[in-house]
DNA sequence: CGTTAAGTTGACACGACTCAAAGGCGGTGG
DNA sequence: CCACCGCCTTTGAGTCGTGTCAACTTAACG
């Protein structure tokens, strides 16, 4: 679906970790390779396996680099919320291991590929590559303010428009990492996930759906979603990209 | 209203910084005297007044020792949400300097005090002092886990639960710092803030405020919140503090 | 084909919003 | 000291978004 540079430039040109971080932090040619070695050891998972359980110490950071993950927690009325997606390139917990549990659960939506790191090899990295520590806080720094976007846009909007900018968030934050086209992106989740994800129920979902469709700004089919026009979807989801940061991307080519 | 030590043991007693640092970080003397250190050049803020506005290159790291403040977005439709409660003890934007910008603006809610402390004495401080650095990390995290705390409790409960379930978290977070008694404490907001801080309209927070009195759980007057059977409360609004990372306490006596 | 998960539909109930206006309550100035 | 004023809180009435329950259709898979 998404054309791939030739075998020998693969690793630098498409890991989804190094496409992302080169967005908030100056990485150079060492750095990526230090990125490119860890994700070496890449694991595949199986659809709708939990990666990690609510109230489990955390062992292993681990990353997605592949496919889609997410964070959900199980409230105690019995209810699922889920509370952010993981997309290639997204780390699913890269401090919490300070925490000492963890207090939300992270599950994989589709057969993913996912890298474990052990503590220790972030730890040094934390000591000894002042760049790739920035651009790790950095990433944390981006999760946490997509978390105030998401909770204003939740508290505050309606069904729709929250539908609206959810899909909004995700094509950006997939053609950041060259996993979407223009105008549309697989999303491998069920609407009875997306509805945990607004807050509201699978029959509302699935309405609000049926009205994007009919109001010609967005089609889920098939676990892809094709927008019909960008702008008029903006527009009327109201969003406003800035937070996730990921924009104007730094990466212009090194003086070779 | 709440008892202090006597004036020579005040800085490290009740420095609400220090309080709220040794529930995730085993801290020396010598950290404690730091992080004193810092907090003396202290300033008074009036009431609702901005600390940093949304779009806002970040200048200084902002820290609240008296008083409260709150976190707030304001979205293209014109309504204002508010993602968090500054206490004391708590940072205001400890690392958003690599983001380049707020994407969020902070407003005192009461006249309170705060401390500048510029960004050189932040890095000087991650370089050298890693027990003190772990500790910002700790508290970074639990806002995050705040965070998701309150978009799961958000989405997925009714507004009476929600006000119940953050009146509670209020409750945990201020007497950890020494700013609560056992039932009540301060909270210098409108009803209008509360609304907006729950995603629903004053005339709602309002009835649902009017609700939790008639049931004997809540009362809010004057400013002031008083909770008339906390464990009653607790249940009501399902409430789980382990999100909080506040207990056990681990600051048992040094050695002397 | 039979079975199961996911998507779709209709009817009805209720929570929450809006608009609009009236009642405290704490200031400030006459 | 009282009158006035503005900000907050409280009320009432009518509307709409969203939830629930329950059934049905379609798609996926062996």
């Amino acid at each position: 679906m998404w054309p791939r540079p030739a075998m020998g430039a693969w690793c630098v040109m498409d890991n989804p970790l190094i496409r992302k971080l080169e967005f908030g932090a100056r990485l150079e040619t060492a750095d990526r390779a230090r990125l490119e070695e860890i994700c070496r050891r890449a694991r595949r998972v199986e659809a709708r396996t939990d990666l990690i359980e609510q109230g489990e110490p955390p062992s292993m950071v681990r990353l997605v680099l592949e496919g889609m993950a997410y964070r959900y927690k199980l409230l105690p009325n019995g209810r699922r919320s889920i509370v952010g997606f993981l997309l290639p390139g997204d780390f699913c917990d890269l401090h919490v291991a300070i925490l000492g549990r963890m207090d939300h659960a992270i599950a994989t939506a589709v057969t993913s590929t996912v890298v474990e790191i052990d503590r220790d090899t972030i730890e040094d990295i934390t000591r000894t590559e002042p760049r790739i520590t920035r651009a790790f806080w950095w990433a944390t720094l981006v999760d946490e303010a997509t978390l105030r976007e998401w909770l204003a846009s939740m508290g505050h909007r309606p069904a729709d428009k929250q539908m609206a900018h959810l899909f909004c968030e995700l094509l950006i934050r997939l053609q950041a990492v060259g996993r979407a086209s223009v105008d549309s992106f697989r999303l491998p989740v069920t609407q009875d996930e997306l509805a945990d994800t607004l807050g509201i129920s699978v029959v509302h979902a699935n309405r609000v759906l049926q009205q994007l469709r009919e109001d010609g700004l967005v089609t889920m089919r098939n676990r892809t979603v094709k927008i019909h026009d960008v702008g008029r979807l903006y527009a009327f989801a109201e969003f406003d990209p800035t937070y996730l940061h990921l924009a104007p991307p730094r990466n212009e080519p090194e003086a070779a």
